[in-house]
RNA sequence: GCGCCGGUAGCUCAGCCUGGAAAGAGCGACGGACUUCUAAUCCGUGGGUCGGAGGUUCGAAUCCUCCCCGGCGCGCCA
């Protein structure tokens, strides 16, 4: 908000310096920016350097005209011309230390937006329920959560969902691995398919089953026994999965069955719909998509020639879905292996009559795991892979997701097992977890000596004059520019960088300023701001899924 | 071949959307700081043709074009 105040004050020096700079016709919109030194100030503008050519003098002679114009105003400090022309703004010591006030009154979500009343749907994880979720799902949960946590913080009102295939040949194979287990175990011969799931865990559904169902379902005719072990089978992973998701800090609002909307006769729904558009047609036996008329390479096939529909018939069926629940948004989380089915999901929303922009996919590059520097092998089908629950055992569910979240999406990544777990002491998120267990503790002594922290309307904020103090305000006032940014460029990783930026200040100022002292107005003053700085960590850490703990232990080695 | 994503310090990566002042962080290396609120900390030093070449601009890591290298995708698979 100083920042439009202060965009007005330009907005009329401008107009003020103009003539006299021999500027007539529009003026352009002052960009305001923040320097990387804070030798340039507080906030920036580079005005005089777009109009230098306009004018046809020195960048730095409108720069002065500019600033002479200027009409003082209470929270600015000083204003300097710098550089080839750069108009640096220094705001009051009073405004920065307002922000403590801010936080004060907002607590850990101070920087989030007000409620917007719009409504997004984030849709991530989304395994075929054939098994436990393993580490190949791990960065598209931590970044679909993290997702839907921000766009919360953004002022949107968000549901996330978890849609699952529980048709098709792949879920026809588990079915028949699972009975085979099952028969097995009752003493009948069976044999798991080549193409079907080989993990003991298959081995484990079947021996639940079979405690809870008893023996009986062996005896059901052939179709019957494997639609039913089938589906006994995807309840249990469905439950095991959503175990798994809540250990990493996951929870979802919604469960979506494929196999629920072909039953309720959406598929061929969303087909009917597509042909009378005019954007389905058919063709070998088969009906298609016309997703070259959405820029596709080629047209996709909607219902096969044998009559079943493909995943993208259902996709369709979904889009329909979603968006008759009105939502404003729909987001997906996918991994880039699936960048070439996005032009064909957005043309679809487009010829069913949607708005294409308002279906986005959140694209996130490949993982690499490791172990000490080797990459592990996995066959889902094969049984051989590490399991999300045994990733969160070794590593731990925060120094898991921290991970995951600190590079961009569109960055391939590696993840190196024994490294994020063997090397935790100097693991930036015990870094960052530890500025705020110490400012807890400080907190702690405080009280324990029998200082308490005053109302803040009592307390003298302007005794916080130290640089590295000043240095941690600017970085908690730049918060709410932070979490508007990263949220619209769907980007936590920006949050990660941040929350390890603001540590770092802290553990400076830590270093420099005595926060308790014999001066109880500054010991007032900087508890306040430990304060602001515990709850602004917490808040981040909260929008990233990871815990903000209040002690945390020496380690010995 | 076409499409998407990457290429920035020894290593791992931010910064690019919306161009701006000496290009940042962590790790690693080297040298310092604990009688004081947790040293899981802090300070300092060294380290970069921002993949290459053109272009736009007063100004390019950032925008445009081409090229090189790497990853991924291009089924009536899931």
């Amino acid at each position: 908000m100083i920042e439009d105040e202060l965009k007005e004050l330009l907005r009329r020096a401008l107009q003020a310096a103009a003539p006299g700079l021999g500027l007539d016709g529009e003026l352009p919109e002052p960009e305001l920016f923040t320097p990387r030194q804070k030798e340039h100030g507080d906030v920036a503008t580079n005005v005089a350097l777009a109009l230098a050519a306009r004018a046809g003098r020195p960048p730095v002679e409108v720069a002065r005209a500019i600033v002479e114009a200027l009409p003082p105003a209470p929270f600015v400090e000083r204003v300097e011309v710098a550089g080839p022309g750069f108009i640096n703004v220094f705001l009051a010591e009073r405004w920065l230390v307002d922000v403590v006030r801010a936080v004060a009154a907002a607590g850990e979500r101070f920087g989030w937006a007000p409620p917007s009343g719009r409504r997004a749907q984030v849709e991530f994880v989304s395994a075929n329920p054939t098994g436990p979720l393993h580490i190949g799902h791990a960065r598209n949960a931590a970044l679909g959560d993290a997702l839907a946590r921000l766009l919360e913080a953004a002022g949107w009102q968000v549901e996330r969902e978890y849609y699952f295939n529980d048709a098709g040949g792949q879920m026809d194979r588990f079915g028949r691995s699972v009975e085979a287990r099952y028969l097995e175990l009752v003493g009948r011969e069976a044999e798991v398919p080549e193409d079907g799931y080989h993990g003991e865990y298959v081995r484990d559904l079947a021996r639940d089953i079979l405690a809870a169902e008893g023996p009986g379902l062996a005896d059901l005719p052939a179709d019957e026994r494997l639609v039913r072990l089938r589906s006994e089978g995807v309840r249990r992973v469905l439950a095991q999965i959503e175990r798994t998701l809540e250990r990493f800090g996951v929870r979802f609002d919604s469960f979506v069955s494929e196999a629920s909307l072909a039953e309720r006769g959406e598929v061929g729904a969303a087909v009917d719909r597509l042909r009378a558009a005019g954007y389905a047609y058919e063709a070998d036996g088969a009906v298609w998509f016309r997703s070259t008329a959405f820029g596709d390479d080629k047209d996709r096939v909607l219902v096969r020639s044998n009559g079943v529909h493909t995943y993208f018939g259902a996709d369709c069926a979904y889009l329909i879905d979603k968006f008759s629940r009105g939502f404003d948004r729909l987001v997906y989380v996918w991994g880039a292996d699936h960048h070439g089915d996005v032009a064909r999901l957005r043309g679809a929303a487009a010829a069913l009559g949607y708005d294409p922009e308002a279906v986005e996919i959140v694209l996130y590059q490949w993982v690499t795991f490791r172990r000490g520097g080797e990459p592990v092998a996995m066959s889902k089908r094969a049984g051989t892979f590490v399991t999300l629950d045994q990733l969160i055992d070794e590593v731990g569910a925060d120094a898991a997701r921290w991970h995951l979240l600190t590079f961009s999406n569109d960055a391939a990544m590696s993840f190196d097992i024994d490294e994020v777990k063997r090397r935790s002491m100097d693991n930036p998120v015990y870094y960052v977890q530890y500025g705020h267990a110490r400012i807890a503790s400080i907190l702690r002594k405080a009280r324990e000596a029998g200082v308490e922290l005053r109302p803040i309307a009592e307390v003298d904020l302007d005794l916080l004059a130290h640089p590295s103090e000043l240095d941690l305000l600017r970085a908690i006032a730049g918060v709410p520019g932070l979490i508007a940014t990263a949220a619209s460029m769907r980007a936590p990783h920006r949050l990660t960088h941040a929350a390890h930026d603001l540590a770092g200040r802290f553990h400076r100022f830590y270093t420099e300023c005595r926060v308790v002292s014999d001066d109880e107005a500054l010991t007032q003053a900087r508890l306040w701001l430990a304060r602001a700085t515990q709850l602004v960590l917490a808040g981040l850490l909260g929008l990233l899924g990871i815990g903000a703990p209040e002690r945390m232990e020496r380690p010995d080695a």
